[in-house]
DNA sequence: TCCTTATGTACAA
DNA sequence: TGTACCTAAGGAC
C-alpha cells in the first residue's frame, strides 16, 4: 500500500476520525503498550505526513512517528470497536471509530525535536505545501547515479516509491539509466509538476492511476486491467506485457534490490 | 502447509 | 551489495 499518497491520506483520516477527541490508546500486541498507556485520554491535536512517515500530535506535544514499511497495514472500522484480530500494534478507538495498525516498521512516541530530525532529513514532497523543487533538482542534476535510483532516495525526494518511480519515468519518456546529472531543467520541472498532479490524485483516490484519458482500456479498445495492486498503470508489475502506448514488450530489472519496470521503446537512452 | 511476493528502510561488510 | 526486519495474501503442492 504505502508510498507517499497513502501516508497522506491517513493523515486525513486520523483527522476526520479522531481530531479533536480523546482516543483510547492500546497495544493488543503489546510493543506499544507503555506509550499507549501514556497517551490514553490525550486530545489528537494535529495529524501530519511527510514522504512516507506519518505524525500524530498528542497534547501539541507528543508525537506518535509511523512508518508503515513495506507491510504495515491500517484499517479503520466503526465503533462499537471488535476485539482485536492477529497483530494490532497500535489500536486508538473513540465513540464513533477505531483504527488499528499492523505491521509497521516505526511505531514510536517522539519529541518534538526528534520529529524536526526526521523532517531535515527527508527531501521535499510533492504533496506538501512547503516544499521546494529546487531542491530536488540541484541533487539530482549533481549526481552520476541514475534517475531511478535518485526518485526512490527519501533524501532527494520524499513520498516517491516503485510505483510512481515507474510511471513518471513511463510518462516522460525518460531512460531509467539515465544519470541524473543528465536531466535537463525542463524535464525536472515537468517531472515535479507532474508527480504533484499524480500523487494529489492518488491521496483523493486512495490508490494509484497514471494512465492518460486516451491509453486507458475504453479509449484503446483493450480489456481492462489485471493487476490488483489497485489502479491503472502504464508499467508497474507488468513486465512481459504489450506497452499501452507502443505496443512493444515492457521491460524488468532489478535495481537497488527493487524492481524496475519500463518500456524500451518509449524511454529510449 | 509451504513458498513466494510486496507500493520500504537500515545497517553491516 | 547483501541481509534482516515488519505481515498477510495468493498460489503451488
Amino acid at each position: 500500500m504505502p508510498e507517499g499518497h497513502t501516508i497522506h491520506r491517513l493523515a486525513q483520516d486520523y483527522a476526520a476520525a479522531f481530531l479533536g477527541t480523546h482516543p483510547r490508546a492500546t497495544s493488543p500486541q503489546g510493543t506499544f503498550a507503555p506509550a499507549a498507556t501514556l497517551l490514553t485520554g490525550a486530545e489528537l491535536t494535529r495529524t501530519e505526513a511527510h514522504g512516507k512517515h506519518l505524525f500524530l500530535g498528542f497534547r501539541d506535544t507528543d508525537w506518535i512517528h509511523i512508518h508503515l514499511g513495506l507491510f504495515g497495514k491500517v484499517t479503520f472500522g466503526p465503533a462499537p470497536e471488535p476485539p482485536p484480530t492477529g497483530t494490532v500494534r497500535l489500536r486508538l478507538a473513540n465513540d464513533t471509530t477505531y483504527v488499528d495498525l499492523r505491521g509497521p516498521t516505526t511505531c514510536a512516541l517522539i519529541t518534538p525535536p526528534e520529529k524536526q530530525a526526521i523532517h531535515d532529513r527527508l527531501g521535499p514532497d510533492p504533496l506538501r505545501g512547503d516544499a521546494d523543487p529546487d531542491r530536488a533538482h540541484r541533487r539530482i542534476t549533481r549526481s552520476r547515479t541514475t534517475i531511478a535510483a535518485l526518485l526512490m532516495d527519501q533524501k532527494v525526494i520524499a513520498g516517491v516509491g516503485n510505483v510512481y518511480r515507474a510511471e513518471v519515468l513511463f510518462r516522460h519518456g525518460i531512460d531509467p539509466y539515465r544519470a541524473g546529472k543528465d536531466i535537463t531543467p525542463a524535464e525536472w520541472d515537468a517531472i515535479w509538476t507532474d508527480l504533484v498532479d499524480l500523487m494529489h490524485e492518488g491521496v483523493r483516490n486512495n490508490r494509484i492511476d497514471t494512465v492518460r484519458p486516451e491509453h486507458t482500456p475504453e479509449a484503446m479498445g483493450r480489456p481492462p486491467r489485471v493487476d490488483d495492486h489497485g489502479g491503472e498503470v502504464y508499467v508497474y508489475r507488468r513486465a512481459g506485457l504489450p506497452c499501452h502506448v507502443c505496443g512493444g514488450e515492457i521491460r524488468t530489472a532489478g535495481l537497488a534490490a527493487r524492481n524496475l519496470f519500463w518500456c524500451p521503446a518509449c524511454q529510449r537512452p
